[in-house]
DNA sequence: CTGAAAGCGCTTACAG
DNA sequence: CTGAAAGCGCTTACAG
């Protein structure tokens, strides 16, 4: 079965190609009598419209392209599963097709499996950006070439492009600050990479929190997964004897929950445990845990309100959103 | 700054488009000084190929479309995650662009934001698909149009089409009878809807090797989502029970935990617990949780081989693989 | 209200 | 080793 295409509508309806062209965009001119005579070829012959070649021309696909992690998921966490549900979400209610393609800041041109290859052919109208880094060449393909796009995340190279961000200086201020209400004197952080912007900008909130309130604190970066929290905090628990721990990434908290059990301490009598994230699981863990929320929900409608904006109207003017994190009070941290 | 085509690089050149066309896709027959050149002009000016326009004359695009639940993730859980991360490696590897577009068997055809359009415009060369459904329209038109696909979960409707799936009657059975010689006799299973092959066949399994060792069982469906599962499971362990009990998807798990432990009772000496997924959190829980291993790793092997192979040879007669369920042990049915 | 022509950026099939 | 022509399936700009 080949592919139904425009010609074989006209010529089977004996109209021109752009008389059908007409029909099939709604466009006005065409009688009501032919409008109906060429639907219901299409309804039959199951016609439907080649969005490379309407692209090809037209330069619109009403389809968004969402990059994400290439390098899958050494640090893709529940956290981008939350998002990424809600972005699917909330483009449809808008009438945009989403597609997620892996691609990396650093070898989109050269690798032929980048997704990002696709988005130079005109694929979409406009992308969205995860896990972006400094000198990433994929942004200043797309500044150079009027294409709109919004980072997720800080962007610390440019004043002219838009991002929505965590405000993760203040989810490491406000989680050190409320564990020092809450009588804490010795805090440990762990943290991911010290590389990403994401984790450099937490620690710096909280380092600000606890040398303002003059309290030991200690942070350790590269935990990077549930596997390696496990595996280096007993040791630096006994070390440092903390009676307060910060965890970026509410999965990992499970892992310290079972190692701060086999010290045989008690959460939150000995120590108390703070997350980020703030993740569905993380009020039946046991006890419930206290979280740093990130609203997934107002960070997705700001990602999309801002792409969609720029989509319809030229020279919007950058914009640079922080979500202000919340505090998720549960029993871990409650004594 | 405008697009630069393969005219342009002719034009600056001096040679045809064909022989431009030639050093791009590395055909034969350019004399060395010749590809020289233009190669050099084609780093110059920064020139990368227009995909959609290559892909109308030329049928193909080394890209490969995988429709994953449009309703995002009512049941998209961790274990989508983990597969989805192993497909984007090894379609990588074996180099393939992915690209993951939400997308619906029941209403894929009028709804505009669909992502199987695309896949209608031949944006990619095969598709794999997620959350397929009885008469699902999108393997009608898939069949009907040759294009290669493989389907994520058991097709029932056909005899022709390729499928990879758990063997999810053989996780329910294997899984009930692992209870059954840890001395369990009266067993519950939690379970998501009944709609879905998936738990149907889970349920099956579980209830044959229940009813074959006489042992007394109780399946309750409709369990989606952790919230739901902690909602009902106190009243129903206080009504029936249970010794052990059957949890499909580790992630809930969490939850189930939590319901024991607030009814007195302890894991494993008066309640097994073993779960499916095995997940990367699962061995943190307190205590370690026993889990139906799905071997995610070799499930995106057979995928990403078996769409290959029909890919690059035609007429691949139509397969259908079944994966092995496989029992991790651990402390929570331990006695 | 309708259509013929040109062109989007490439490749295929052919000629030289 | 190189190129001119036709065409993939559409839309744009124009004419009638």
């Amino acid at each position: 079965m080949k592919k139904v295409t425009l010609s074989d509508i006209a010529r089977e309806t004996g109209f021109s190609i752009k008389t059908v062209s007409r029909v099939i965009n709604e466009e006005p001119n065409v009688k009501e009598e032919t409008r109906r005579i060429i639907k219901e070829v299409i309804t039959k012959k199951d016609y439907s419209v080649n969005i490379m070649a309407k692209a090809l021309k037209s330069k619109t696909t009403k389809t968004v392209i969402v990059f994400i992690d290439k390098h899958s998921g050494g640090y893709w966490n529940a956290w981008h599963s939350l998002i990424m549900k809600d972005l699917i979400l909330k483009f449809k209610e808008r009438g945009f097709k989403v597609i997620f393609s892996p691609s990396s800041g650093k070898d989109a041109i050269e690798d032929e499996t980048d997704g990002f290859e696709l988005l130079k052919s005109g694929i979409a109208d406009g992308a969205l950006i995860f896990d972006n880094m400094t000198n990433d060449i994929r942004i200043k393909y797309l500044m150079s070439n009027g294409i709109p796009f919004v980072i997720v995340g800080k962007d610390l190279d440019s004043q002219n492009t838009s991002y929505v961000d965590l405000d993760n200086y203040m989810a490491g201020f406000k989680g050190a600050n409320y564990l020092i209400e809450k009588k804490c004197e010795r805090i440990l952080f762990f943290l991911g990479y010290e590389v990403f912007t994401v984790d450099q900008e937490r620690a710096r909130g909280f380092k600000n929190a606890c040398e303002k309130a003059g309290v030991d604190y200690k942070i350790v970066f590269n935990i990077d997964k549930i596997d390696k929290l496990y595996l280096v905090s007993k040791e630096i628990i006994n070390e440092f004897n903390p009676d307060g721990i910060f965890v970026s990434g509410d999965e990992k908290a499970i892992a310290l929950y079972k190692s701060i059990n086999e010290l045989k301490k008690k959460i939150p009598e000995d120590i108390m445990v703070l997350g980020i994230d703030n993740l569905p699981q993380s009020r039946f863990l046991y006890p419930p845990l206290s979280s740093v929320d990130q609203n997934v929900d107002q960070f997705s409608s700001k990602l999309v309100n801002l792409l969609i904006e720029m989509l319809y109207k030229k020279n919007v003017k950058a914009k640079r959103i922080l979500i202000d994190p919340k505090i998720i009070e549960r029993e871990s941290t409650l004594r």
